[in-house]
DNA sequence: CAGATAATTAGCTAAGTATCTAATTTTAAG
DNA sequence: CTTAAAATTAGATACTTAGCTAATTATCTG
């Protein structure tokens, strides 16, 4: 979960997923919408893959990077948590 | 909304809001919870409340922090909203 | 296999951040 | 006003990370 965390930390990061939501897309559709080198976006692309944020498949000479919602829902439930009191009310 | 999910990257900060669900801390209650210095939890402290995740208030020599639960519900509506598809189908 | 395209990895640098100790502020009590 | 307790801020250092260029891997096509 920290890798989650520290994944969405970083800007460009939560816009490479923004871009997912729309469906899926080769690691050079990203890059092009980005002003950072290909390289960059790759390097990112591989830290959101880490964290389990989107999932990379190879089709022929492209990889296509996708989003894992079953993921975010995880990170919700989690934050759902902290907007309720804990479960002893000892405030 | 890019300080809170940084504020989120730090596994202490995340402790610390995880502490703060209890009810409302001191900042001495909250430091002693921890193995850091009350100087660098001071500042874990300064971050959240600069990310507006919690909300600090002075009482005599104290100052108490508690849990702002308006911010977190703006998170997890954010996220929320990755977990659909985009609103064009262009997939 | 050779050449081209897609993508990642390696190596480096600059910027950011977590942590510590020491100094400073703020409030309360004698 | 002085001392003490609570908390933050300042300054320094070590570590991490985002970004670049260059090199490397992987796949396809002729």
């Amino acid at each position: 979960m920290n890798a989650v965390f520290r994944a969405l930390a970083d800007p460009t990061r939560r816009e490479i997923l923004k871009l997912l939501r729309a469906g899926p897309r080769t690691s050079g559709e990203i890059a092009d919408r980005f002003p950072s080198t290909w390289a960059t976006i790759s390097r990112h692309l591989g830290i959101l893959r880490d964290a389990n944020l989107v999932l990379a498949e190879r089709d022929g000479q492209n990889v296509r990077y996708e989003l894992n919602t079953t993921v975010f829902q995880e990170v919700v439930e989690h934050l759902l948590d902290w907007t309720k009191p804990a479960r002893r009310p000892n405030a």
